[in-house]
RNA sequence: GCCCAUGUAGCUCAGUUGGCAGAGCACGUCCUUGGUAAGGACGAGGUCAGCGGUUCGAUCCCGCUCAUGGGCUCCA
């Protein structure tokens, strides 16, 4: 175990022992170290609030500095059952613990807990920590079980430390995409119409208009074609293709319709808003016959979902109930589909780079115990998949039995500027539909043969890759991406006509520009463009006018000194491209 | 769906032990024409989330609903 782990975990003790302290009737559960701290779970009759952070920390603090030995404690299990009468939480985890496995305990003061350690030699090595936040968590993750009461803290080896781990935290909440979002007025959600339906403002539309325009061209050039499928379906394409089964309480409720025709009413077939684009690709190689001679076929579609997502799990961008996917299948047969993989693959790899995702990593998920199927196609899918992270070079995990009942998959995560990590693209085997659907090719024997469908979505869903382009670049878009790429900010009103044929000259040129025309000072001018994260700020008074000039400042950079207009343009132009 | 917290102007937030609703920024009008991060004056802007209850009187107390936030569970 690391240091930092082992420190964390024992933090958690002594905050579980400053608890039992402070408040009577205290049961516990577990305290481990997470990714950046620890948490306790206890189950007690106060209900703890950030008010009682003070209190505990106090505590703490006095335990740390008595500078308390950890004492490990072997035990048998008939003397462990005795230590933890009362404690219905901890005798089920010792139950837990395997016969013949040494059961211990740690000693910290007057605090023992059931624990595997290892621990700190005493508590004074804690240096600095904080108690973060408290939540509801279910009793062994479990929503059947009770809910108990996680208690969140950080540690840190020293008190700078821990002061570097509390800024990050702060620098990740200025680039919250909720507050940059709302900010910079780039989306919003209303109440009126309804949680997790998003509304895209000018500048956010920009930006997803210049990622489209990206993304089609990308997939035309990599033999893609594109697709436009309805948004709603009848239940009877649900049925078939299964999500009425099993995905039902994911799907907004039925549109109970009663269709009046010459004959009178036919009893109604209900309509559903679509939760996937497949059955609707599917419609369209239905529509046809198709040859060994026409495969691989792939159709992409960036395609508007709904999906019912349950109270309490929506999040901004990140989660919503209404979201356009950057979907495609490829339709294939067996012996394309290890190049389609790769294809796919590569393709992904350079999109993401396209938006600074550089470092990627891999997860490849095998068959799960619950699956449909052959196996040999399992075999061969999950082959294809394997050797396509290989000859890519691309680091990969394997999530054995991880994947869909349908079909083994990758998915990639990437990591952000801050370094965390995000699942954007994921590429998913189907053996599932083209069976449901009766999907067929004529093969060169003449005999029809079943399809290979390959699923994949390379930004995931559109909103969601949005808020998280807006947290990885804190809202300061590169200039291909930018809403507005250059403002132009005259220092009086009597350069306003140059100022609007600087930049009519630039907008003629598919630059995104507009003109200050605010009878601010300069300095004001320039403040706001900085605010709004304007990556070129022209600034034109009366030397500039009379050169056909520009002063250029640059949002990070500040000032690059005085151009000519056409070298400007010259340079926004190829910086655009690059 | 579950636990806890929150909801006051477009935004960030004060405030009322229950008695006419406040600031800064943003917005509008006017003045100002100033050279690299905030010029000035005046003005407009509110069903204090919604519904119900208690009360002479509720933004404030109570209940329910909705939404948001931190988590848990879930994410085809």
């Amino acid at each position: 175990m690391q240091s930092l782990e082992v420190m964390r975990h024992s933090a958690a003790h002594v905050m579980a022992a400053a608890v039992c302290r402070l408040f009577s009737d205290v049961k516990l559960d577990i305290g481990p170290a997470t990714e950046d701290g620890f948490y306790y779970d206890f189950d007690l009759p106060h209900r703890l609030a950030p008010e009682d952070f003070l209190k505990i920390e106090a505590e703490m603090a006095r335990l740390v500095a008595a500078n308390l030995p950890f004492e490990r404690v072997e035990s048998t299990r008939e003397e462990a059952q005795k230590l933890l009468v009362g404690q219905r939480y901890k005798r089920e985890r010792l139950a837990d613990v395997p016969a013949g496995e040494v059961i211990s305990f740690y000693r910290c003061g007057d605090f023992v807990d059931l624990c595997r350690g290892p621990h700190l030699p005493a508590t004074g090595a804690i240096a600095a920590f904080k108690l973060t936040s408290v939540a509801g968590s279910y009793y062994r993750g479990d929503e059947k079980n009770p809910m108990l009461q996680r208690l969140y803290g950080m540690v840190a080896e020293s008190r700078a430390a821990l002061e570097a781990e509390l800024a990050r935290i702060e620098e990740a909440k200025k680039r919250d995409h909720r507050k940059l979002g709302r900010e910079l007025e780039l989306y919003s959600i209303s109440d009126d119409v309804g949680p997790g339906l998003v509304h895209w403002h000018p500048k956010a539309a920009r930006i997803r208009v210049v990622i489209e325009n990206y993304w089609r061209r990308e997939h035309y050039r990599a033999g893609y074609e594109m697709l436009f499928t309805p948004h709603i379906g009848r239940a009877h394409l649900w049925q078939t293709s299964g999500h009425l089964s099993f995905y039902k309480d994911g799907m907004f409720p039925p549109m109970e319709i009663a269709e009046v025709g010459e004959h009178g009413a036919r009893p109604a077939e209900p309509y559903y808003l679509k939760p996937m684009n497949c059955p609707f690709h599917i419609q369209i190689y239905q529509s046809r016959r198709y040859s060994y001679r026409d495969l691989p076929l792939r159709w992409a579609e960036l395609g508007t979902v709904y999906r019912f997502e349950k109270e309490g799990v929506r999040h901004g961008l990140l989660r919503v109930r209404g979201f356009t996917q950057d979907d495609a299948h490829i339709f294939c047969t067996p012996d394309q589909i290890e190049s389609e993989v790769r294809r796919t693959v590569n393709f992904a790899l350079g999109i993401l780079r396209r938006f600074g995702f550089t470092e990627v990593t891999a997860f490849l998920a095998t068959q799960p115990e619950k699956a449909v199927g052959d196996p040999a196609r399992w075999e061969q899918a999950t082959r294809s998949l394997e050797s396509a992270l290989q000859a890519e070079n691309i680091p990969y995990e394997v999530d054995a039995g991880g994947g869909a009942f349908y079909g083994p998959k990758i998915d990639l995560k990437i990591k952000d500027a801050l370094g965390r990590p995000w699942q954007l693209s994921t590429i998913q085997f189907d053996f599932n539909l083209p069976e449901r659907f009766h999907l067929t090719y004529v093969g060169e024997d003449g005999k029809e043969h079943q399809p290979y469908m390959v699923h994949r979505a390379l930004l995931g869903s559109l909103e969601r890759f949005f808020g998280i382009l807006i947290e990885h670049y804190g809202g300061a878009f590169p200039l291909w991406l930018a809403p507005e790429q250059v403002r132009v900010l005259p220092i009086t009103q009597h350069q306003l006509d140059y100022a609007r044929s600087v930049a009519d000259q630039l907008r003629q040129a598919d630059v995104r520009v507009t003109v200050d025309e605010d009878s601010e000072k300069i300095g004001a001018k320039i403040r706001r463009a900085q605010l709004e994260k304007v990556p070129y700020m022209l600034v034109v008074g009366g030397r500039e006018a009379e050169a056909g000039a520009v002063a250029v400042r640059r949002r990070e950079g500040g000032d690059q000194g005085v151009m000519p207009r056409d070298a400007f343009l010259e340079r926004v132009r190829k910086e655009n491209e690059a």
